[in-house]
DNA sequence: TATGAATGAGTGTTCATTCAT
DNA sequence: AATGAATGAACACTCATTCAT
């Protein structure tokens, strides 16, 4: 039921994306995907322009996955100090990470195959919000005056490897709790 | 003469290395080795068993490289206190890194191609002696008690990610020195 | 409104006729008609049988632009002597050729593709009036006694070539007459 | 035998030529040719760096043929009166046509794939050795002062006709002499 | 009449790998 | 040790055509 009200592109799109969960980035051709979809492979030119637009589509769900999660307002809410609003922030990616470990792997799979180094660093335009979050917080000092992809860097990829931890049964989810992880974060963010 | 002297597996390693550094991993195909290396490309297969003992050999190649250039006598030294150790081991990736910025991006990408997750992290085995190092730093609480591989994750993501913004231009190399990415580093390590 | 009176084969016809000119009989696709003609693919199954159809259609659509074009009474009127009647054709397809470059084009095209090997040389049936007049001229030994494609062949090749040159800017519209065209062909043609 | 002296190269051109001749330019597909070449598909991209390259050696080869068939000394030798000089021109490419019919097909159906108007007009550069007889011809008032490709077009464009018609069984062979043909073609393009 | 969805067969091209010499 | 030739499988992509709605 639920999954007839799917549409194809969804069909497809999912497909891709568990082909890169399972057999990384580079495996996806669009015989394997069609193959999953239960579609001929024809189709897939259906509903995408060519492969480069199939992977767009699927880096670009999963990136408005994370945006649309995001709770933006409060991030701009000035009645919340600035070290609280970064701590709100980390919050959000760490839940978002641990509810949705494939949405990371993705993201990094797919960037990694077109080439784009900053790895999960989301930053889609300069006065992108986070940006201007962390801008505004090593311009008042409160965390060091660094190029701002280190910040964002640490807060990624520190979650990404705590989740993917987790995946692969390195320890159990209970082991390490929240603030263990944001304070590892933050001290290396925050001017002391 | 003397260049005669390099044997033609490392002619055929350096064209694979050229090759992931230009075009990606993904792009590495023995018809471009065998072109680049001035050889037939069936010649590849005297000298590696098949792709995957090619690529698995420039990996190792330079994995051994950042290996031997560490001073690992220095690390297990232990008239000098462990913090100064750390210190020394985290100067020893960064002079590495800058040194050798291309060493680093190889060791992704053919990561990345073989579907590992850890990224940069480099750890041969459980009793490695980074792995010691930490460990006795951790069981001395003078880091802070979490996975290991988090804190070779920072280590390894921000000095990696300071040498590529350089390579990029994002800044200059004189614009951050050592003391300054060392504090970012170590602040998220040590107990507080 | 006016425009809308074109009913959708004439539309259609016009696309095949535009890819032609633009890309070659041989990049004629229905995809390419279609989006060309603002409908469905499927669509153009509605109004012609299949590829092979749509093809003829345009071309025999050119091929009755000619004939209609020409001036049949004309060329019977025996109350003209023969010579001034293959003059008159001549002039006529001239007069053609120049007002519509694109027609012999898309015919010569189409014909290449079908893979006939007489170019422009039209002749739809023995009984055809060219014919006649060209076998009358021959009998009253007006112009050579030579299978009738060669006197068409040379009518149509020469003008073609003209028209094309001016196309292709090689001279100017005015840089030979009439006259000398004519001259170069008929030549040719007569017994002398 | 002889056969096997061929080198692949030339099974291969081979294979594309029959394919043009019997089939057309536009059915020429790397998989025909390589079921017909008796290799297997990828084995063309082995000789060839791709399909243009393919069909350009196609073309080549005939051209070469041609042009090697031609005695160009003779044309350019000034004992001979230049009326003779093109005569003789004429009459080598009756020869050539007569003794290849194929050779014409496939120039003119290359030329034709590859979008070049000027059909079996060859003109490898502008100071061609023909190039250079009709222009002398017209300097020196012989021959009617038009486009070159008006003099090479009625040549090729009447003998290929010829050819193809007797192919086809149109008449045969002797139904028309050289003399005749000739006649036709020397008409056009003389002053008289 | 019109369309979107579907598809199988085909396209040119690249690949890793094998083998005879 | 070295090579050129060979190949089957895979790739992304386009095509003419059909069919249910």
């Amino acid at each position: 039921m639920k999954k007839k009200d799917m549409n194809k592109q969804t069909i497809i799109q999912d497909a891709v994306a568990k082909i890169i969960l399972t057999e990384g980035a580079v495996s996806v051709s669009t015989t394997k995907v069609a193959k999953l979809a239960h579609i001929a492979q024809s189709n897939v030119y259906l509903y995408f322009k060519d492969k480069q637009a199939l992977l767009d589509s699927v880096y670009n769900r999963e990136r408005d996955r994370i945006i649309n999660t995001t709770d933006i307002a409060e991030l701009r809410n000035h009645d919340i100090d600035i070290e609280n609003r970064i701590r709100y922030y980390i919050e959000q990616v760490y839940d978002y990470s641990l509810t949705n470990p494939d949405s990371m792997n993705l993201i990094e799979q797919i960037k990694f195959l077109m080439g784009e180094d900053d790895g999960l660093v989301i930053s889609d335009s300069p006065n992108d919000i986070v940006h201007e979050l962390l801008q505004e917080a090593m311009d008042n000092q409160v965390i060091k005056k660094l190029p701002i992809n280190f910040h964002m860097g640490i807060v990624f990829s520190t979650i990404h490897r705590h989740t993917n931890n987790i995946i692969e049964n390195k320890y159990s989810k209970s082991e390490y709790k929240f603030e263990t992880i944001y304070q590892f974060i933050w001290d290396a963010m925050r001017i002391n």
